[in-house]
DNA sequence: GCAGGGGTTTGACCTGGATCAATGGACCCC
DNA sequence: GGGGTCCATTGATCCAGGTCAAACCCCTGC
């Protein structure tokens, strides 16, 4: 707060309100009330606006709120003192950031934006203090924690049981899947992430993605154009994960 | 509880009080005052006791509560159409379970007893209710649900980014931890899972598990015997994974 | 237009861990 | 006490994906 001040007030600084937001189905107000949604505008301060390539907040800040992303997409990524990195998760809009940081009032992993991004900014001590008093957020907040330790466990199988190109296929299939959520094409989008983000959050080094999304095209499956994906078959892609090659 | 009444009441399930559990200081209540601590007897229904390859939930079962361990061990899991298995944990004493239900209502995984074991079943809408109250409830919930969401991020960077040497070496360190700070042996205790599930968690086969124990004991790093483990050089377990031998 | 750099693709080769197979032990239940 | 079952170990071989290397492509900025 003292920081802020020195700088003017900008664009960067708009007051939000969750019952003005177009993102109420996919965002923190989902399932809540319409009374109850207008008492979390108590709740949502500020916007922030990161751009690319900016942390949203790094390993070891301390935790004061958690994000809520307005536009944009974000990755997350633990690192190793060797420097050796794992991509978490890729965020996109609506999504929330930064529940690393309850556990120990410090964030453990860190948050980059993969674009110029704006998120919503929800002091962690508020959110605690108003869920106590509005059932529908308090059930919200829970859903949205469950919800990405259920997401953990699916990457774990991906990491754990399943082959280069299966974990591809579940990948795309993931993000044509949030897309469609969006109201964007389930078919045909824009990758926000290098194939070496992609590799390290599948366990795959680049060079496999790169191949992976060669033999795809080769076989008909997608079109690939750089950081642009079409999917043409998308049953094949499930029959990918469904059916793989050569499992024990 | 219709079906309850159609078994006798057994010592399977009696009544508990966290105010009278010598767990506090792991489970639920860290962290919370005595005051808080009592008004969460009210919270805590029953124990149920998990014998041993007994399931406490399967997937897809309607989610009612939340479980604390009392004695014992767990393993969770998730399960592929295609039979491939992924365990995602392995809990213990004073750890929670079931954490998983809140996003959907039923249960994304398998929680299964490795021994006989004992849980204290919280139910659900008690435990929101009551954390609407009680501020400290409220805030120690959220530390165990992001606690766990950490613990995943580090299981992705064993799956995605380790070796399999080292994944076992962060594996029994981390199991070390975890006696020490429950006052038992940080050097010698026993597995309650098998090289195969130990395998499952680390994304390897258990033939490569059984390999790397050998390794370990050849080197005079751990002393094996069946499922009996000794660490004899713990630092040396640390720099497996602090200087990893081979990494671009 | 062209130079430079980051990201991507592709090829050739190598290797860590998977697979297949056989044996050995520990523990449990009659 | 003996037989059966489950689990663990170890050896031999194989292969998916990693590593190394060389273009190549697509921007962007001069």
């Amino acid at each position: 707060m003292q920081m802020k001040a020195t700088v003017p007030i900008t664009a960067a600084d708009i007051k939000s309100a969750c019952s003005q937001c177009n993102l109420i189905e996919l965002c923190l107000p989902f399932g809540m009330t319409e009374h109850e949604i207008n008492r979390l505008d108590e709740l949502v301060g500020t916007r922030r606006k990161v751009k690319r390539q900016q942390h949203l907040y790094r390993a070891g800040d301390p935790f004061e709120a958690i994000y809520a992303i307005r536009i944009g997409w974000f990755k997350t990524d633990v690192v190793l003192e060797d420097g050796r990195e794992q991509v978490t998760g890729f965020q996109m809009t609506g999504e929330m950031l930064g529940l690393d940081g309850i556990s120990t009032a410090a964030h453990s992993c860190n948050a980059v934006a993969l674009e110029d991004s704006e998120v919503c900014v929800i002091a962690y001590d508020k959110l605690e203090e108003l869920s106590r008093k509005v059932e529908g957020l308090q059930h919200q907040f829970h859903r949205v924690m469950s919800r990405e330790i259920v997401r953990d466990h699916g990457v774990m199988m991906l990491l754990g049981s399943m082959r280069a190109e299966e974990r591809l296929a579940a990948f795309l299939l993931n993000l044509s899947q949030r897309f469609t959520a969006r109201g964007f094409s389930a078919t045909e989008f824009h990758l926000r992430m290098t194939r070496d983000e992609i590799g390290s959050y599948l366990g795959l080094k680049l060079e496999t993605v790169s191949r992976a999304f060669s033999r795809f095209q080769d076989e008909g499956i997608i079109a690939v154009q750089q950081k642009h994906i079409r999917i043409v078959e998308q049953d094949k892609l499930r029959k990918l994960i469904q059916h793989p090659v050569g499992v024990r």
